[in-house]
DNA sequence: CAGCATCCCGTGTGATACTG
DNA sequence: CAGTATCACACGGGATGCTG
């Protein structure tokens, strides 16, 4: 078992207690949106709508509500364009890129054992 | 980008469609407790009082709630023992062990990047 | 010991309509 | 186009007490 919390924490069973701060990286991540927002932008810099578009059946308060959280924790850029009509861009960040690898990796299993699961 | 769902996906951008089944498996692991609890199954079977003893702030019923779910998704096996005191004890299916690994990744990746996140 | 019963609450999510 | 406003709701999660 790999040791998330290098800080305090002697007994490698307390890796899951409630003062871990990876707790709040999976709390932002383990939700119904963020992590496929994520994935959505990994090719590149993507505005609103068509985030909307790929991200099928999201309305826009939750599209907002996903990328303000995910913009807070720095994962994403918000770019604006003040032209008519009014362009935003939302990129990944150098810190996007690099949790979209292992968040990656867990789409990728899904996609293998998709026919395992009830 | 790696296409999730070979079912029907034709435009790389729609693997985020509504209709892709991996929604139900981010759904089942994207909730607070349940990454932590396979997690905390990969050393071998475990009983429900060291689960709740490990995953630190977790109430019974919320556990039980976890357990039932990942059994129910065939990711936990739940096994009775007629003894006295009785004994539970909960442990990776094989495909909780596959799952685990892209976890592991995941969590790895918030070790290493817990510095940069605000 | 390993849970279930019960009550409660916050919030994530959703549908729809409206605006700068 | 890119949101915001509003209302509504189910569900995850928590606290406490009780049971086979």
């Amino acid at each position: 078992m790999t040791v998330i919390c290098s800080t305090g924490v002697h007994d490698k069973h307390d890796v899951y207690a409630l003062q871990c701060p990876c707790r709040d990286v999976l709390d932002l991540l383990a939700n119904k949106w963020a992590a496929l927002a994520i994935g959505a932008l990994e090719d590149g810099p993507v505005r609103f709508g068509e985030l909307q578009r790929r991200l099928q059946g999201i309305s826009p308060k939750v599209l907002t509500n996903t990328l303000r959280r995910l913009e807070d924790s720095g994962f994403i850029n918000r770019e604006i364009y003040a032209e008519v009509p009014l362009r935003v861009e939302y990129s990944l960040t150098d810190l996007g890129h690099s949790v979209s690898a292992p968040l990656s990796g867990l789409r990728s299993w899904v996609e293998a054992h998709l026919h395992e699961i009830s």
